[in-house]
RNA sequence: CGGGGUGUGGCGCAGACCGGUAGCGCGCAGCGUUUGGGACGCUGAAGUCAGAGGUUCAAGUCCUCUCACCCCGACCA
């Protein structure tokens, strides 16, 4: 048997690699940095925009869609947003073969095209809150890319909210992190932290950023969404301003939050194992593989009928369901296929289960002999089906936590950090009360960054593991993609 | 931008020192036998050897230049 992916023990990074190309995920693009994506992985994407864009519909936001193209005018009016994006910008500087006036920036992301338009939107206090999503794709000029987790190019949401007060903001700002925990949590079978960002990591321009932190197979982090409270920064930038019922004219508060297809990669490296992929069952675009099995020649209608007529059965009940009837396959090789493609649950189906009018189901979390039932009868299929696909995805959300309590340590000195970082890996939870220099010499010395502040806070006192300052400020630090 | 490496059928590689008919595995196509955990046999299709220039009777192989990609570093919402 020839080896397809790469043990996660060995290399790390190149498994992620098999599992995106044995999975039929998605493939490098002929322009560096840039990926295609293929159905298969798209379709997994489809699947987080569906449970996103349900809850954004659900907390009162609508869809719409402004320009790839931003004058370069627009991202200079708020200081720190130019300064953070600067450096990985895509400029148009010709159209039609002239020298632009202005040269355009390719959206690293829309704030600043957005404000201008709320500026022209809102007038009076009856105008807000706006609450507008918009998805479309961004480009950033990134020098280390991988698939899925950092390309140039990506598909994300972005959602834009104006309000009148910075109570509203914050609570918009916070509630979208709510909607981001739950659609990991429950849609992704991802468990994640929410916490606020240092200074350090904070998006720029905004006053502060929240974000969910998932632990990746390795023990690495990865921030699979954010939210921002931009505060009246943007506003004053862009003159986004009210007339208040007091009959005073004054600045909206505004708010963005994205997620985009990195959390394809997240789902990737949380449940994926040496078989290739594991997809959580209400992501996954195949839930359901009926492999059928048969020997001779007439065997092959009667199984071939049953496995069909559970394949209906599965579908009317609305699940997502294939028949994997191709004849120049040995169901051995269907098998291994359809786990790598992290297929959650596969159905057997051969003659003994015809004469029992039965079949065997094997769940994907759970390997070899130990995850199959056997003699499950036909009437009861869809029941147990559904029962099954409810188990794997809470198995794999359990399993998740599990790795992610295992490999979370607290420390209380530096060099105990240190060693925790090198030697075991995972996230540290600490105490901190260092600055912004002392957080880049611990990401200079140890490679780990501060992932973020949690939201669930001690109410015990402690010491900084740094300085040794007394502080009630728990911070989860970690390497992270 | 610095250091290292690699470019040969779709994919992974050998061939290069020592110049002489371009090969292997997988995949692909056809036919047959197979099919309860990655089947097998036979037949077949498919290569501007990254590109340009040079040396030579003869270049995948030697020389010069160029390009692309990968890894490490620097940089990084």
């Amino acid at each position: 048997m020839e080896r397809r992916i790469t043990p996660r023990q060995e290399d790390y990074s190149r498994w992620y690699l098999d599992v995106i190309r044995e999975a039929d995920l998605a493939e490098n693009a002929p322009v560096r940095g840039c990926m295609v994506i293929k159905p298969y992985g798209y379709r997994i994407w489809e699947g987080v925009r569906d449970g996103l864009d349900r809850r954004f519909r659900e907390t009162g936001h609508q869809n719409a869609y402004f320009p790839l193209f931003i004058p370069m005018s627009f991202l200079q009016k708020e200081a720190e947003h130019v300064e953070g994006f600067a450096p990985e910008l895509a400029v148009v500087t010709i159209g039609g073969g002239k020298e632009l006036e202005e040269p355009l920036v390719v959206r690293p992301t829309s704030e600043t095209i957005i404000g201008y338009m709320y500026s022209k939107w809102i007038q009076s206090y009856r105008d807000l809150p706006v609450l507008i999503n918009q998805w479309a794709n961004v480009v950033r000029w990134e020098l280390r890319t991988r698939p899925f987790l950092r390309t140039m190019e990506f598909l994300w949401q972005e959602g834009h909210t104006a309000h009148a007060t910075a109570e509203e903001a914050m609570e918009e700002t916070l509630r979208m992190l709510d909607v981001y925990a739950d659609f990991a949590i429950r849609d992704a079978a991802i468990p994640v932290i929410k916490g606020r960002k240092s200074d350090r990591e904070k998006f720029a321009g905004a006053v502060a950023s929240y974000t969910i932190e998932a632990m990746m197979g390795n023990g690495w982090a990865l921030q699979a969404g954010t939210s921002h409270y931009l505060g009246d920064n943007f506003a004053r930038a862009f003159d986004i301003k009210y007339l208040a019922p007091d009959n005073e004219v004054k600045y909206c508060h505004t708010t963005s939050w994205g997620m985009s297809t990195r959390m394809v990669g997240a789902i990737i490296m949380t449940h994926g194992d040496d078989q290739g992929l594991r997809l959580p069952p209400v992501l996954a675009p195949i839930q359901v593989v009926i492999v059928p099995i048969w020997r001779q020649e007439q065997e092959r209608a009667a199984v071939l009928g049953l496995a069909d007529q559970v394949r209906q059965m599965l579908a009317d009940g609305g699940v997502r369901v294939h028949l994997d009837a191709r004849e120049d396959q040995t169901p051995g090789f269907k098998f291994n296929d359809w786990e790598m493609r992290g297929v959650p649950v596969r159905i057997e189906i051969g003659p003994r289960d015809v004469q029992n009018n039965a079949i065997v189901l094997a769940r994907r979390d759970r390997p070899g002999r130990e995850g199959k039932i056997f003699g499950v009868p036909v009437p009861s299929a869809l029941e147990r089906v559904r029962e099954l696909l409810a188990e794997v995805q809470q198995g794999l959300l359990e399993q998740a936590t599990a790795f992610r309590e295992a490999n979370t340590h607290t420390v209380t000195d530096y060099e105990t950090f240190k060693e925790v970082i090198e030697e075991a890996g995972g996230f540290i939870r600490a105490y901190w009360a260092g600055t912004s220099e002392d957080e880049a010499r611990i990401q200079e010395e140890t490679k780990a960054t501060l992932r973020c502040f949690p939201l669930d806070q001690p109410e015990e006192e402690g010491r900084c593991f740094l300085t040794g300052a007394k502080t009630r400020q728990i911070a989860i630090f970690a390497r992270a993609y």
